[in-house]
DNA sequence: TGGTGTATGTTGACAGCGTCAACACTTGCC
DNA sequence: GGCAAGTGTTGACGCTGTCAACATACACCA
């Protein structure tokens, strides 16, 4: 349980490995990561990681599914502490979610690119990223419930908003996005948009 | 110039890598293109390519280039098809824009994902995709002169739509978009959300 | 027509990769 | 104290991208 070293035995190679090739995608992609070098940098050898994951795939898949925790965590952060401050909660959630992707350009990348992941359909990070959208869902109901949002199907919505987000984070790290160097105006004024599409209009002088 | 097949020479390699390419990328995605293989497939040796494409990665970019072209073309038939239409012809192009990608995921993925592309800057690429993005924003800052869209940065419009529109083919190709089976309605929901945050309102009776 | 330079294709070789099997050490438990 | 399970090591295999050296065919010019 606890971690300790001596020369032949690690002590907690899993959690190193994972921490290791976080920096690692961190610092020069998702390809630089790499089975041999990990062990060199933790001082094991090559067949060293084998013990704890069954191949590559499977700690890339851990490293990213650690990615969709972090971020469930930050938005839910965002949605607490925002007490009863209208639609205004639902444009914050979505600027903090591209903040978590602009400041993790990489390991975002990993999030959602199915293709480093061996193209094959990884369940558990289907249903990590589900989470995070069942949450949204559920912030959506609550403010169609207040009557500030349109009473379309709030799994729809948020389908929308969603993609919305992380289209604009997706660009953003691909280096897309130019002659905005406000990449926070952006933001907000993609949020605006989108709320402004769902949002129940009021007649004038009602 | 033409085509030759004689039993040394194939003819048009460069043309058939292109083609085959893209044949493996539909059917097993970017990671199943290897040079080896390629060369087998096209009955020549494998160091063959190498003649028409200095490595992997030029040869993955040219792939994504051609991708870039064929959608480009099918979003100015989209803009032209649809004479003075109004802002439907805005909410055509990203449904068309979806559709695509949505026919060719593992195209559209490489054509997006530079981590594919050895995680370097490549400008063409960033250019081929800034091509179809200014024939947006021309199109957006038609409708402001027609009083349609609001006066706001058309360049922020359009980053703004571009976004939606590819995060919700992106989300789509990763499987993330569960029990919605009906893909072309959400898709209608998306711009017609978008479009409704980005319309001029007019005063009710006026 | 013949000859030659260049474009194109081939083979051999190398290092790096993911992964497996066989073996070694160490730790925890009866 | 002994033994099983957990963890780490080394050797080996086939795959990959890529380069150098060599071979062939084509295009063009005298």
């Amino acid at each position: 349980m606890t971690p300790q070293t001596s020369a032949y035995h690690h002590g907690d190679l899993r959690a190193a490995l994972l921490d290791e090739a976080a920096a690692m995608i961190a610092e020069g992609g998702t390809a630089s990561v790499t089975m041999r070098e990990l062990g060199r940098r933790l001082g094991v050898s090559r067949a060293a990681p084998y013990r704890h994951f069954p191949n590559k795939t499977a700690l890339l898949v851990a490293v990213a599914a650690g990615g969709f925790y972090r971020l469930k965590e930050r938005l839910q952060t965002v949605d607490a502490a925002a007490p009863g401050s209208g639609v205004e909660q639902l444009r914050r959630i979505g600027e903090e979610y591209v903040r978590f992707a602009i400041e993790n350009p990489a390991h975002y990348r990993l999030m959602y690119g199915r293709e480093a992941l061996a193209r094959q359909d990884r369940p558990e990070l289907r249903e990590a990223a589900n989470a995070i959208f069942e949450q949204l869902v559920v912030v959506f109901q609550a403010h169609q419930r207040s009557g500030a949002i349109k009473r379309q199907d709030p799994r729809a919505l948020a389908y929308v908003a969603w993609g919305a987000v992380h289209g604009l984070a997706s660009l953003w790290i691909e280096g897309q996005i130019m002659a905005t160097d406000d990449i926070d105006r952006l933001i907000q004024q993609a949020t605006r948009t989108l709320l402004d599409g769902m949002r129940v209009r009021r007649r004038r002088g009602a």
